[in-house]
DNA sequence: CGAGTTTGACCCGCGC
DNA sequence: GCGCGGGTCAAACTCG
């Protein structure tokens, strides 16, 4: 049932499913912890929101950014640590290909003292 | 007016 | 097989 509404309501749908699925190219991904006031970090890219989901064990809610230049799919997700409201851990997905045109003293200063995850 | 945000629905993998 | 948790889409809305 489902999958017949979204076929009628959208034939491309079952196409790009497969596009998707065989896109298991995986862009590289690392995380960092900052301790700022401001979860809205401003690294001089622009940023999208996309989306925004609770997660569990978490009272904050975690937002979703995309990256707006066009062939730029970098995507990032913030969230905020839950009995730290001073911590803000942010996880960038993918490659910038394009130069910061925008440069931040505070975030050349926060990236001093970020720590990058291992398994990334 | 248009780029960016809000917000609920939708999708999908995974564990029970 | 089903429900839950996490990620994404897209229509409506907002604000400069």
């Amino acid at each position: 049932m489902e999958e017949d509404k979204c076929q009628v309501l959208f034939p491309c749908c079952s196409e790009e499913k497969e596009k998707r699925k065989k896109k298991k190219e995986r862009e590289p991904k690392f995380a960092f912890q900052t301790r700022s006031q401001v979860d809205i970090l401003d690294d001089g890219y622009r940023w999208r929101k996309y989306g925004q989901k609770a997660v569990k064990n978490n009272p904050f809610p975690r937002s979703y950014y995309k990256c707006t230049e066009e062939g730029c799919r970098v995507k990032k997700q913030v969230q905020r640590q839950s009995g730290d409201e001073g911590v803000v851990v942010t996880t960038y997905q993918g490659v910038h290909t394009h130069p910061v045109d925008k440069p931040s003293d505070n975030f050349h200063h926060i990236l001093t003292q970020m720590h990058i995850f291992p398994p990334y």
